[in-house]
DNA sequence: GGCCGCACTTGAAATGTTTCACAAGGGTAG
DNA sequence: CTACCCTTGTGAAACATTTCAAGTGCGGCC
């Protein structure tokens, strides 16, 4: 009778001589049924391998039991550890989550956000490429709820979740100017991320409150914040005259500390003494490394729960109103900074 | 007249003037409707802000359109390689994938399992946390498609894609002894995981092989595949009296090895002068330690890849048959074991 | 003029679930 | 005995799409 196919409610409701509602009943509102007729529609139901069919349940209910999370670049850990989070926050609410992974282009990102649409994903949550793009309004206009990850619009125009790269910069170098330092590598780009900006400006203006000459607040620019960057970052590092060189580098995050790291002991370097590093983000293998990494830590897994929590109650409350998120960073202080 | 809700292909046909039949032939077979009313019709899409419900399609075509990955550890880098690996191969075959994480914990996997027979998704790739549980099983029976990744199952029931991974321990063990190494640790666990076992298991043939005392191959088990776990094992091989002490560590992990590396640094010893170590897998992490780490590479992307493609074969291919495909990994010798 | 074939369009059926108004039956209060 | 309620179960409608057999109109050909 079943020829092959996956067995539907009615083929249930068959197997078991009750209705197709019945058998509805006994998934959606068990109470309302008794514990005879329960029963029997339990026994067919695991007898035939039953499985709701979830795309027949959404049609109609006309909602999905789905988060998505668009991620910027997946070979960051601090992604997945954001990610963690929001899963977390998922799992409780009983939903499941969608990552995707945009890798920094934006139209891998639009491609994604195109698909979680079509699946009416219930809520997106979203590092976006870049956080002011004309496709992130249309998704807000559409009405799904849509949450900023670890940036945030000018516009304020929807939730986000942030941490307050501005002071992240300037506890960073606060740090490095007490261990003494007094010429100092700002290391971080593409200049187009706003937060290499934010955490640039911040250190820049400590520097000047401390009134420390400009020109010793040594910007070098990368293309990418990735491991293979940081270590390109040190051999023009290395380049420099011995005289304007610095004897410490805040790196715009880990990665590119680590890399920036790798450099250095290869060619020679001993960290902290000849090179002192700060990274930020506080990734799990910044405190692995063999020189173990100072950050400036972000609450990774909070801030995706934190996200997940706004994005579910734009879901579910007729009064949300938009947010913006504040976590403030706090500096980790490891060896690679540490004066022996 | 939409009063809210977002619009249907019924709206668009309105707005058009055609009938619902014409729309979807529109988005499904371009080819047979004329140039004129498919202009109209795309116009009225873009005017209405139409989106397809990927639910009702999938819910009469009876298919979804996305495949999954339920991942063994979200810390891993490892298995993030692997899924970008699979993402690729989805990319091409225009499907989506959906991204989960077990956490090492059964539960966590049947909760997922089940979610996903639930959507109906195309196809499982899976590191499951035992390749030979039952409920892999009933996936197999209901008929979907299912490949195992970086595990297989003894009774090669489905496909798998994997590493040989006895090879791997073989190689790791050789390039320890051709560097004049005589007392090696091994280091991993739990034993419940088949590639411990099997990455020692290559290790332990090639010792005795090469003559050397059993004795001195020392097993050191840890609780987990993890950093954390990596730096207990470095305490502990510290504390074994001096002439047992190895000068050498097989990690079976990079994260294990990442681990020792900066428990042993840490600690005062030189790797590899004191201490050589090599790990398993090759994340990127390995290479971008302060002292580079040898690791037994394992081709990651690689290994995605053509799992996806097995699992695209198995759902498609009417003749399919499952296959245990087999990649050989590769020494990467670095600084953690070349003699200064 | 009638017929055929072609290019395009239509409308209804089907997919699997949930919901809801309603029915049936049994118990109870008046 | 009746009227009412309560519990339990029913069946049809609705959700948005795709598919397919059938229909429409038109031009050309005999």
């Amino acid at each position: 009778m079943l020829n092959g196919r996956t067995p539907s409610v009615k083929d249930v409701a068959a197997a078991a001589g009750v209705s197709l509602g019945t058998v509805s009943n006994v998934m959606n509102r068990p109470e309302v049924v008794s514990a005879r007729t329960r029963e029997r529609v339990e026994r067919a139901m695991a007898d035939l391998g039953f499985v709701r069919n979830e795309s027949a349940r959404q049609l109609r209910a006309g909602t999905s039991r789905t988060l998505a999370y668009v991620m910027l670049d997946g070979t960051n850990p601090f992604f997945h550890d954001v990610a963690q989070g929001i899963e977390l926050a998922a799992e409780d609410a009983d939903l499941s989550l969608f990552i995707c992974n945009s890798n920094s282009r934006p139209e891998r990102e639009e491609a994604h956000l195109d698909r979680l649409l079509q699946q009416r994903v219930q809520g997106i949550l979203i590092t976006p490429v870049n956080p002011d793009a004309p496709h992130l309004d249309d998704l807000a206009r559409r009405g799904v709820p849509l949450v900023i990850v670890d940036r945030r619009r000018v516009d304020e125009s929807c939730c986000s979740v942030a941490v307050d790269d501005v002071h992240g910069g300037r506890i960073a170098i606060e740090h490095l100017v007490e261990q003494g330092h007094t010429r100092v590598a700002v290391i971080g780009g593409p200049e187009s991320l706003g937060q290499v900006r934010e955490r640039r400006q911040g250190a820049r203006e400590v520097w000047e409150e401390l009134g420390l000459p400009a020109d010793d607040l040594v910007h070098l620019p990368t293309e990418a914040m990735t491991v293979a960057e940081g270590r390109s970052a040190g051999e023009r590092l290395a380049g420099l005259p011995a005289r304007r060189r610095p004897t410490a580098a805040f790196c715009a995050n880990d990665l590119l500390a680590l890399g920036l790291l790798q450099q250095g002991t290869g060619a020679g370097l001993r960290v902290p003494d000849d090179l002192a590093i700060v990274g930020f983000d506080d990734i799990e293998f910044a405190a692995a490394a063999a020189v173990p990494l100072t950050s400036v830590r972000q609450p990774r897994q909070e801030l995706g729960r934190a996200a997940a929590q706004l994005v579910l109650d734009e879901a579910t409350n007729p009064l949300h109103e938009h947010q913006q998120l504040f976590f403030t960073p706090e500096l980790v202080a490891r060896a690679s900074t540490r004066r022996s």
